[in-house]
DNA sequence: ATGGTCGATCTTCGA
C-alpha cells in the first residue's frame, strides 16, 4: 500500500479552511500534519476539515499563535501529548495509526512546531534563540531515546540544514534558521533518532529544495530567495519505502497563501 | 540603505 503524508505550515487554519481543502484535493494524503493554526482547541474548525474526508483529527492549540493538528483517513490507536522545555506551547503532537491503516499500522506519526528563534542568533541576548537551541536540545535527548517503532517526524523544524536548502548559504550564515548551532543541532538530533531526511534522501545536494518564501518579498517567486524550513524524516527502517517528497510550491502562489508550502512524503509499505 | 508583509489581537507581538 500507499502512505502519503503531507505537514504544511498553514498560519491560521481558519482563515485558510478553503486553501486546506484544496491542498487536500489536489494532494490526497493520508495523513495532514497543520502547524501555526493560531487558533484556541474550542475554536477550531473540527467538523469542516472532518468534511474534507478527513474523520480522525487531534489538535492542540492556543490563542493568537502556535497549535498543531493531525488531520488523518486512518483512527488512532494512541495519541501522546508531552511537553517541551517545561512550557505549554502547542508545538508538537504524535499518534500511532490503528490497524484500520493496513501495512501502515503501527506507524508513529510525530508533527512538530520547532521555535522560529527571533532575529538575533545570540542566546545571550536573545531568549527566543535561547528557546530554540533548548527545544532542538530537548528533541535530541527524545530522539536518542524514543522507541523504536518505525516513525515519521514531519513539521515546520524552522531550521534549513544544508547549502542548497537556502538561496545563499553564505548570505545566510548569520540568519537565524541557517546558522551553524542550528544546523548542527538539527543533525544531530536527526542522527541520533536516526531518522533519513526524506528530500535529501531523494534528491541529494546541490539541487536546491525550498519549502518557505518571506511574505517581504512581493516578487518572491522571481527572486526565489527561498529556504526548506519544513521537513520530512523516516527513521532507517522505512528509508526504503520512501518513494517521492514533493514541496506543493504552487500553494504559494494562491490567493492570500501561507508563506510556505506544503511538503508531501509517499511511502510504499 | 536594517528594509519589507502577514495574522491575531486589548495598536503590539510573533513570524
Amino acid at each position: 500500500m500507499q502512505l502519503k503524508v503531507t505537514t504544511w505550515n498553514i498560519n491560521s487554519v481558519r482563515l485558510r479552511l478553503d486553501k486546506v481543502g484544496r491542498a487536500l484535493d489536489e494532494i490526497s494524503p493520508d495523513v495532514l500534519c497543520l502547524q501555526e493554526t493560531k487558533c484556541p482547541e474550542d475554536c477550531f474548525p473540527l467538523s469542516a476539515l472532518q468534511q474534507f474526508g478527513y474523520p480522525h483529527v487531534v489538535q492542540v492549540g492556543q490563542k493568537g499563535y502556535n497549535g498543531v493538528a493531525i488531520l488523518s483517513r486512518f483512527p488512532f490507536e494512541s495519541v501522546e501529548p508531552r511537553r517541551w522545555c517545561e512550557r505549554e506551547d502547542a508545538r508538537h503532537l504524535s499518534v500511532v495509526l490503528g490497524s484500520e491503516a493496513g501495512a501502515a499500522a503501527g506507524i508513529a506519526i510525530h508533527n512538530f512546531y520547532v521555535p522560529a528563534g527571533g532575529d538575533v542568533p545570540d542566546p545571550a541576548l536573545n531568549g527566543k534563540f535561547e528557546h530554540k537551541l533548548r527545544f532542538l536540545a530537548e528533541m535530541r535527548r527524545w530522539a536518542g531515546q524514543r522507541d523504536r517503532r518505525p516513525t515519521v517526524l514531519v513539521g515546520d523544524l524552522n531550521v534549513a540544514p544544508l547549502e542548497h536548502d537556502v538561496w545563499s548559504h553564505k548570505q545566510l550564515l548569520k540568519v537565524v534558521s541557517h546558522t551553524p548551532v542550528e544546523t548542527e543541532a538539527l543533525e544531530s538530533l536527526r542522527q541520533e533518532g536516526r531518522f533519513v531526511d526524506g528530500a535529501r534522501h531523494l534528491v541529494p545536494e546541490p539541487t536546491k529544495i525550498y519549502t518557505w518564501w518571506s511574505y517581504r518579498s512581493p516578487d518572491w517567486a522571481t527572486a526565489n530567495k527561498g529556504r526548506r524550513l519544513d521537513h520530512v524524516w523516516a527513521s532507517e527502517d522505512l528509508a526504503g519505502t520512501l518513494r517521492a517528497v514533493d514541496v506543493h510550491g504552487c500553494a504559494r502562489g494562491w490567493p492570500q497563501p501561507s508563506d510556505h508550502a506544503p511538503v508531501t512524503a509517499t511511502l510504499v509499505l
